[in-house]
DNA sequence: GAATGAAATTAACACATGTTAATTTCATTT
DNA sequence: AAATGAAATTAACATGTGTTAATTTCATTC
């Protein structure tokens, strides 16, 4: 299947579209590759652009002063990737997103978004759907980490992700677990 | 000034609109006034309402198997209040939300504001610019929960919300930190 | 002014986490 | 097969938090 037509049947979760507004948004709508490794927005950066994960995984996280990373979250295909609370801030990102496998995301700029949804109500709508699975998915997180104990949230991560937990470093994990990794080493031993 | 007139004012905020646009949310936008103590909605509720408060303040917060809260966050005059990815997916609500004083809210069913929207572009773009700032908020309190000790999340309470630093009892207060009252007790016999 | 009761403080103990550092494991390179 | 180096484990210690319970504070009620 073509990248353009895959990015078309994720974003049918939201909002199934006619043709013809289908249509709107190719002018705008740029496709790319994420190498392993490779960044797709740095903190600090003034990234504008919203992203649409077609293949692979990132992980978003924050840097410390110390030099260390704080993993905020994964984030899979089918999922949204972008600073969003940034760009409508008119800020710089205050977060990093980089591919931890080799990746495809469908993107389009904020601003030219803002001129689509305004010339389109089908995207408006397409769109506002989608930052409410955001939300949903933020609240969530919100929950997790203010009522689990790390112990708890490493059980519920090897649930919902166990794939990742089979495949990243431990370090990453403890990270996302908002832990350190000696912790996590102890909470494994420790059943 | 009128609640209605009230209601559109703090809505400005994210889209203006003309008179005849507004008009179109009259038919569904109710009023209503919380006493201090009342619930706006409770956990496990089929609430489908969005609120908009007008005055007031009120706290969000999850119940506990032992019967005790742990407040999720306040909302103040302008922000909304709603359990809003319980409503979209279709489920009862996770958390409660408490008055903490006499209160002023004017509010719309999810169904009426899906209605409003389908029929109004301008409509949308109001409900979207509105989840967008409430997304922002979400990676606020996030980032907060996830990089700062109690030690600093309490300063940054005091700092924020200096009324409700006075006025709370201080086990709320802790709640809302992820703590214990016994906690924050000795973090502020600390300094 | 005394009595009441909820909230806050303090104390004591157990326990989990952070930190630092040493050791071990294990995949990769040479 | 030996060497390398990063990741994970383990150890030891300090510290902060949770828990339980006793004590104190303070506003409200009688």
């Amino acid at each position: 299947m073509d990248l353009t037509t895959e990015t078309r049947r994720l974003l049918n979760r939201f909002v199934v579209l006619p043709k013809v507004e289908w249509l709107k948004i190719i002018p705008y709508l740029r496709l790319t590759s994420i190498k392993e490794g490779e960044h797709v927005f740095r903190e600090q950066d003034d990234c504008e652009n919203i992203y649409l994960v077609l293949k692979g995984i990132f992980q978003i996280y924050y840097s410390t002063e110390n030099g260390d990373e704080k993993i905020k979250r994964f984030i899979g295909t089918g999922e949204s990737l972008s600073p969003l609370p940034s760009i409508i801030r008119k800020k710089p990102a205050c977060y990093s997103a980089k591919a931890l496998e080799n990746s495809v995301v469908a993107y389009i700029s904020y601003t030219d978004l803002e001129t689509l949804t305004q010339k389109s109500h089908h995207w408006e709508r397409v769109y506002r759907k989608g930052i409410e699975e955001a939300l949903a998915t933020r609240e969530d997180r919100e929950y997790e980490l203010f009522t689990f104990t790390p112990q708890e949230r490493y059980e519920k991560f090897r649930k919902t992700y166990p794939q990742l937990n089979d495949r990243l470093p431990q370090y990453l994990i403890a990270s996302y677990l908002g832990i350190t990794p000696v912790s996590l080493s102890r909470i494994r031993s420790r059943k």
